[in-house]
DNA sequence: TATGTGACTCAAAGCGCTTTGAATCCAATT
DNA sequence: AATTGGATTCAAAGCGCTTTGAGTCACATA
């Protein structure tokens, strides 16, 4: 059924059916009633294509994901993220398409959608210290919001962060007023922007302690399972191995607890351990106490708010640009403990 | 830059554009040259939607993934098996929208992509064990294929599967071969069709052994990492507890071998866990020997195959049904040992 | 009676593409 | 010279919607 059997059935002029449809005020409320009724009888939905095609709007968000080229791995935050996301697409009627696509071909991909009119705008993930994507995104005209941000950009963009560097300072901080002087990172790829503000927030508890910054005890690459594992693994056999870790993702976390198992040591007492907490839905942190010692905020949430800015953008693209920090909440958990120089402050 | 601007750049009908653009051969190769370069020169990318209300073909296909309505979890395996799909999509020319919405909703969200014609067709994932969407979806005669099976339909439909069946079948033959007769399942969502199919496979092995099913050996729900910590340590305060486990996923495999571990017992000694692997990125099951001894099939393998069905239907309506049952392979790893029938044999 | 005025409704153009059916051209054939 | 037919090219219709600009109608006003 379309629009013009629609109209056919109703003894209407298209335009009237498509106002009376559409919520426009120059149709008599009987008429709208009555056409409201028949659409729902006859089951009539308009054809995205041809709305589309008519309006302009593509009343879709693209979100790509960038996976890194070598491995194929794609960041499992990234589900829940679109979830959030999800959320409040539905609620504004928006579709989302999803690409997933190596690094490199980031900005094609863009590129493409904005020319072929895919999208009414984009969700950029994971930028890098400069990130090229935000200039090119801002040049073509594309609304996007950035999950995160670019250090070394003086553009102006929209994004949301959580703030990477406090987290970790904090977290940092904590183990250090706990009697820990050894910390190892576990950190996430280095060339992506949060993983280089955490690790800025870690050195700068470290150096305002006035404790040396050890290159032994700092690791960065995909957060998996397995890295944390091998990681924590290898610090723990270095002469003086560190007395509590600092780690970036719930699943290195897991790594590195199983990695200290294995060696017959306890987890928040022998060894300490903070994690950053996503707080994804299958990997919950918690408990009580919770699990882990960890710097929270909701990824979810996140991809909800994300989202949330971008339509607004669409909405009035003249707005001034929204940017929004987000603090980490800290959770006291079962993980972490005082270290051998508590007391001795 | 659109067809008509381009046409006329070239002095061209747009006919002769547009037909040197999509290949056909009444367009002599000059043409088709000089098109293609000032295609090239000018970016010219035609308008998607244009396209599809022009052919009637969305280049689109749909995937919708249900969330269980009170906790709202997404399946972490999902991430993987749309990276998966994508690779298909990507090579095909095909974008993929996502859906997250409540288990209740899927229905209808499939119908309304249907009558919108926003689709050309649909992946249905983790079906239930009568799947009224299997139906649904057949009579409205939307393009799907079903990512698993819905054991209790007589329908015909195209489905891809893994044995889970034969999966958990073997490993609880393994088990009780290493002289297990005390085996605890912690398994999915029962009403979920794999998670039926794994206990039935669970319980014909025990059966077969003449061993007696507890209901107290067997926890189903959401499979994180959370459940498989709280069923494990519950099972393992029930007098005469199990001395193994069967896992549904690394990650409440993961959660198990927490709750071992807080007990001070030793995984693959004084307990032995064997588990089903999605083969899944960031939580891979690897070392030497691997961590987990497991049924793995890899979630993104499957993915990039569903896709593959599904445009081959979508290509060809007429073609019989596909269906494709895979077998999981056995990995023997770290987790398992003898249990305390070995050698009594 | 003429004339605005609001409240509705409509015909038709247009979004940018594909595709049908027809026209043109030119060499080859009768 | 007339005809044929293959190789190209084209004008125009159509996909299903939105939106512009122009009615139409009933009613109140002058």
């Amino acid at each position: 059924m379309n629009l013009k059997e629609l109209s056919a059935q109703l003894d209407l002029s298209q335009t009237t059916v498509s106002r009376a449809l559409n919520g426009y005020p120059e149709v008599s409320e009987a008429t709208r009633l009555r056409v409201v009724e028949a659409a729902r009888r006859f089951d009539y939905r308009p054809n995205r294509h041809a709305t589309r095609l008519a309006t302009g709007r593509a009343m879709t968000i693209g979100h790509v994901i960038p996976v890194s080229s070598h491995d194929q791995i794609m960041n499992p935050i990234f589900a829940d993220f679109m979830a959030g996301a999800s959320d409040t697409y539905v609620r504004e009627g928006y579709e989302m398409t999803l690409s997933i696509v190596s690094d490199e071909d980031v900005e094609n991909k863009y590129m493409r959608m904005a020319e072929a009119g895919s999208v009414d705008g984009v969700i950029a993930s994971s930028p890098r210290i400069s990130d090229p994507r935000i200039r090119m995104l801002n040049r073509i005209g594309l609304p996007f919001l950035v999950h995160g941000r670019s250090s070394a950009l003086e553009e102006e963009y929209n994004w949301l962060d959580v703030n990477n560097f406090h987290a970790f300072r904090f977290a940092a901080q904590h183990l250090i007023q706990n009697g820990h002087r050894r910390i190892g990172l576990l950190n996430g790829p280095e060339q992506l922007d949060y993983a280089y503000r955490r690790r800025r927030g870690f050195e700068e508890a470290l150096a305002a302690a006035g404790i040396p910054a050890d290159p032994a005890l700092v690791r960065s690459d995909e957060m998996t399972e397995r890295f944390g594992f091998e990681s924590a693994a290898e610090m723990m056999r270095v002469s003086d191995p560190p007395t509590a870790f600092l780690v970036a993702s719930i699943l290195m976390a897991s790594g590195a607890r199983r990695a200290l198992h294995d060696m017959g040591l306890e987890i928040g007492t022998d060894v300490s351990i903070v994690t950053y907490d996503d707080d994804l839905g299958y990997l919950s942190n918690t408990g009580d106490p919770p699990v882990f010692t960890a710097m929270r905020s909701s990824i979810r949430a996140a991809g909800r708010r994300c989202a949330e800015i971008l339509l607004g953008m669409i909405k009035d693209p003249s707005a001034p640009a929204v940017t929004e920090l987000w603090e980490a909440e800290f959770i006291e958990g079962a993980s972490s403990g005082p270290g051998p120089f508590a007391g001795t402050g």
